[in-house]
DNA sequence: GCGGTTCCTTGACCCAGGTCAAACGCGGGG
DNA sequence: CCCCGCGTTTGACCTGGGTCAAGGAACCGC
């Protein structure tokens, strides 16, 4: 895994010269994780951000009663609790492994330097700023569509308008990711497939010709 | 009303020399607007964020089917709308005052030149991240609590914990501030003040005395 | 191969809270 | 002063989706 190209390529790092990038890659290092594993726990103090490169993870709280509501899921190549960059205590979220996975971790340290150049700074803002709109989608989302709507928002947001998809993740995962548990998403499959409009065969789920078009 | 005085004991400017909140103040000026009255709407082009004094505005968007949802009350002295600094576009949601409100207009181009001031750069972003932590709260809460616990989410958030509330605002747009209708939200409280939890008398709600130290 | 997990599915049930409708109080404009 | 419109309340009703329980199915490690 080429460290130096995958920072090249994230959004996260335009803005940054070849050179610091190049630096930057020296400091980072790949880690791998299986499905299910832990990457972080929320209110642990937190030293990393990282880029997953392969498979999926998901964010998550926990609320007193014990119900994890997930806040977002991470697929490749995306870059994940930069919050803890400006923040001098804890994640504020957990993150869990739904795939084995392949990440870089970026020490925190190394970043702070870089957020001493304005260029890099503009583009850190930018990015939070998406994650705000993001996060304001999420409540619209959850508040006001059910749950059909709220899977095929998911594959459209996070694969593309596509006939097929290959999904890795676990149905469970995937039910997580849509803010339901896996008995109501089993069953919106089957009746989405009894309808015609999907069938699903292993890990690949495919639409029926022109749903996107449809009525919606 | 004194603006300068207002600014300075923003949150949003600390990190402003006093000399740098007077050469704002200057170039901002006061605005009042009554109940009802919107003061951007989503997606529309905007030039200014705002820093609310008196009243209160709810921040929401519109989904293609016509729900209204809520995205975050706004209370005095609270700042909104700082998204538009950083976006050419714009405003990402809906303002509308909930009663007769003040507040104070600060012109983008103003804003942006501070930004140019790192120490200033640092408090943006440390308010992103807050703004950040609110939101994934609220997803948490929209999807995990019921409207009973959010009811009083709410009043700690935005007054505290207390025996007695003023509430302005009228009763429907509580409801919607916690993600509700009128009608649950007038069940909900005949609920309480059945069961002796509390009572409302005109602008007035009072608590059962030692309610924030029960279960809960 | 075999017992033990964990995942997935299906069925029966239930309930918080949304919808629809009706009635009333209240404040403001004509 | 009356009327209209809005906010509020209450009642009757309904339903999406969560809970609980019980089998299958797939995948371990031994």
């Amino acid at each position: 895994m080429d460290i130096r190209a995958v920072l090249r390529d994230a959004d996260f790092f335009t803005g940054l010269t070849e050179q610091a990038v190049a630096n930057l890659a020296e400091i980072c290092f790949g880690k791998r994780a299986k499905r299910g594993e832990l990457l972080f726990l929320e209110g642990k103090r937190g030293s990393a951000m990282y880029v997953l490169t392969r498979g999926s993870v998901q964010l998550y709280r926990v609320t007193e009663d014990g119900r994890e509501v997930v806040i977002k899921t991470i697929l490749p190549v995306d870059t994940f609790a930069e919050a803890i960059l400006f923040e001098e205590d804890d994640y504020p979220a957990s993150a869990v492994a739904t795939e084995d996975v392949e990440l870089i971790v970026i020490p925190k340290v190394q970043i702070e330097c870089l957020l001493e150049d304005p260029g890099f700074r503009d583009e850190f803002i930018a990015m939070l700023m998406k994650r705000l709109r993001y996060l304001v989608d999420r409540i619209v989302s959850l508040t006001a569509k059910d749950v059909e709507e709220r899977f095929f928002d998911f594959l459209e947001e996070r694969y593309g308008r596509k006939t097929e998809y290959r999904l890795t993740m676990s149905k469970k995962a995937l039910a997580a990711a849509i803010g339901t548990i896996p008995e109501t998403f089993s069953r919106l499959l089957s009746r989405l497939a009894g309808a015609g409009d999907i069938r699903w065969e292993g890990e690949v789920l495919t639409l029926r010709k022109g749903y996107w078009e449809a009525e919606r």
